[in-house]
Formats: C-alpha cells, structure tokens, sequence
DNA sequence: ATTATCTATAGATCTATAGATAATGC
DNA sequence: ATTATCTATAGATCTATAGATAATGC
C-alpha cells in the first residue's frame, strides 16, 4: 500500500518533469512547476529525485526498455552485425519521436557527466552491459581488433551513437536510422581490422591512399 | 586604459574560476569563490562571464590556439591525413595535461548544449570553421564519401574526438595521442569509401565479413 | 513504537538590477 | 555629460533538514 503510493508519486513527478524539461529547458526550468504539476511539495520532488539528472537517468532507462526486449528475442547465435542491427531499429525508433528527440542532448550530457560513476559500476546500465557482453564474444571470435579491451569499445560504441544523435538532432540530413546504420557500419569497419598500428606516423602511410 | 583594466579583471576572473572548477567541481562551485580569489565582487563575474559555461567556451578556445598555430604552419598542399595528424597531436598535446584532463568532460558537456547555437553558426568555433574547410576540399578532391555533407563529416569527426577523450580520461587503456590516432584512422577508413549504402541491410551483408 | 513518505521552512546561493565610480569623448 | 565597469542588494530559487502524518510491524 505504502510502496504503492510511492511509486504513484514518483511516476506523476517523473512524467510531470519529463513535460516540464521538455517546454521549459531542463536547465532553466523550476523545480516549484514540476511539483505543482504533480501535485506534490516541492521537497517531495527532492525525496524521489535528488537532482534533475535522476530523472534523465530515469529516462534513458525507460528508453531502453524496448530495446532489452528486442534483445531477448534475439537467438543466441545470432552475429554481432545482426545484434548491432537490432540496437540501430530500438534506438532510432526511440528517439525519432519529437518528444524524445528534445531531450538527447540533456540526456547525453548526464551520461558524460556520469562517465566517471558508470566506469566503476558497469551494469548501472542494461544495455551497455549487454552490448559490452556481445563485443567480448566477438572479441573471442576474433572478430574484434584484439588491440583494445572490448568494454572499451563497447564505451566508445555507445558514444559514437550518442554524438551522432546529437548531431542529428541540430541537423537531421538523413533519417536517423539511417544515420546510426552508417556509424555502426563504419565503427565496424574500422574495429575489426587493427585498429591502432604498433607506430605507422600517420602522415606517412597517406600518400597511396586514394584508389 | 578602461581596455586593459578590463581585461585584466576578466582574465584574474577566468583564471581564478578555472582553479576553482577543477578543486570543487563546474557544477558544485560557488561563483562567490571565485569572485573572491580574483578580488571582485561576485556581481563582476556575472559582468564578465553570464554563466559559467562561458568560462568552459574561453577555455576551450585557448586550448585551440595552438592548434590554429600548427594550421598556419601546415601547407597548403598537404593532405587530408597530415591535416588529421596535425589536429591529434595538438589535441593531445594539450588534454593530456593534468590540470586540463580535469575539465574536459565539462567542455563536451557545454559543447553539446551549444550545438544547436553552434549549426547556425558555423565560425563560432576556429578549430570547427578549419576542419570543416578542410573536409570540403578534401570531398571536392573525392577524398570522402559524397552521401554525407563534408560540414556535417567534420562535426562528427569532431564529436568523435570529444567522446574518445572523454572515455580515455576515465580509463586510459592507451595514451591518448593513440586513442586520437586511432579514432581519425577508424574515422577516415569509414568516411571515404561510400558510408551509408543505399538500402543494405546490415545484417545481410554481415556474413562473408571475416576475412 | 517504528519507519517511510511527504510538508514546511531556514539558510545558502543565484539571478536580475539599481546605483556608484571612474574613464572617455565632446 | 556620457558610458563602461563594477558594487550592493532585493527577490527568486535551491539545498538541507526538522517535523507531521500515516502505514507497518510487533
């Protein structure tokens, strides 16, 4: 009963913020407007949500929902293309939306922000855990450049798609599906050969370059 | 003479507000700490600096002038790939310093919020304005993928360096001139050959990958 | 009786702005 | 005299916390 009505309250607060983030700015909007918008004091938003960033958090989770699902359906054998294929579907059709587009970049920001937390404790995050699961299988399939630890190009992954959301979202040329398609083909393309040559200067192995 | 007493306040306020961000923290420092390690009242930060993210945009900008500096020395004739090597080994040059390190993930972070400032205008940031020129010759050469605008290429690139460096300062499996090198290399491997193909599926041509 | 949830509120800090001071331009 | 730089300060908002209320467990 107790735990019910808790929940209650932290679910009008979360969408009453998300509303609010979304018209206002979440930096500039007021806590007062949320609470108000909940129905609740002020300091009962602090109870649930210490900061503005936990509800972000919240956010991204609730994001990610879908895109666990997708994974669970997902065979075991399937390769790691098709894996990266189905985070490219959940994760554009996520953040399509209008109402999920305006708040990618606050988003990012507290995940940037969190970096320095989520390097210690990496399940905080379903997905990254799963994606950091499936790179460590093809690490040992060999189809990773052994060069770099799979977590960290797990990391590096989720980054990528990050920015280029990010940069979709101030200048959308393309669908954002296709967007993300085209950064994972090429984080793929250049993570399975060696990545990182022992010590060619750059410079030097550019002249042949160009068929 | 109001000139130089002007810009004398401003810099003992930037210098002071850098210190302060790096022993507390951009988000949690009290500006009234600043103010009084650079001798001023808390209002003439406000004067000289609207918010604190404009003293990240300052420090951001000093840390590219000697990039800019290494630009002018570069010839005209070079490549594409002695262009990148120049921008990795300034860009490491100076984020890899202790004192700096500290304050990248709060540069990105501001960053991120000004992109939709910044896709208006394009010669807010030095570095972005060169790199994007760059990216245009280079496609007016046939160096990159024509599917994407070369502006938009040299943001991601951008973006992209931003999110390496800032998962290398939390776990720093390279030294960074490595982890940039890498990543320009990932980059350019994917960006000259055609990025986004019409409509592959990337699962279908997953399979004769493994060489 | 104890504890979890929420409210009311004191004190800290920020944002906005009216006013003081001193340099500049006429 | 006018304007740019800076100070002092009022009002807004936030953070921290003491206390009220109602559910839980004994």
């Amino acid at each position: 009963m107790r735990d019910k009505q808790r929940e209650e309250t932290r679910r009008r607060l979360y969408h009453a913020a998300v509303e609010v983030f979304a018209r206002d700015g979440v930096d500039s909007c007021r806590i007062e407007d949320i609470a108000q918008k909940a129905e609740v004091s002020r300091a009962a938003f602090y109870f649930h949500f210490p900061t503005k960033d936990d509800v972000l958090i919240d956010f991204l989770h609730e994001s990610e929902v879908p895109m666990i699902e997708a994974f669970h359906a997902l065979p075991v054998t399937a390769s790691l293309e098709e894996f990266l294929e189905v985070v490219v579907k959940s994760m554009s059709a996520f953040w399509q939306e209008e109402a999920h587009k305006v708040l990618l970049i606050d988003v990012f920001a507290v995940q940037l922000r969190r970096l320095r937390v989520l390097a210690h404790d990496r399940d905080a995050e379903p997905v990254r855990a799963v994606v950091s699961q499936r790179f460590h299988e093809a690490a040992a399939r060999g189809q990773l450049s052994p060069m770099i630890p799979p977590e960290i190009l797990a990391d590096f992954f989720l980054l990528n798609c990050l920015a280029a959301m990010a940069s979709w979202c101030v200048q959308p040329v393309l669908p954002l599906e296709d967007t993300l398609r085209g950064v994972t083909m090429l984080f793929l393309h250049g993570a399975h050969a060696p990545t990182l040559p022992p010590e060619v200067p750059a410079a030097a192995t550019a002249k042949g370059k160009r068929s």
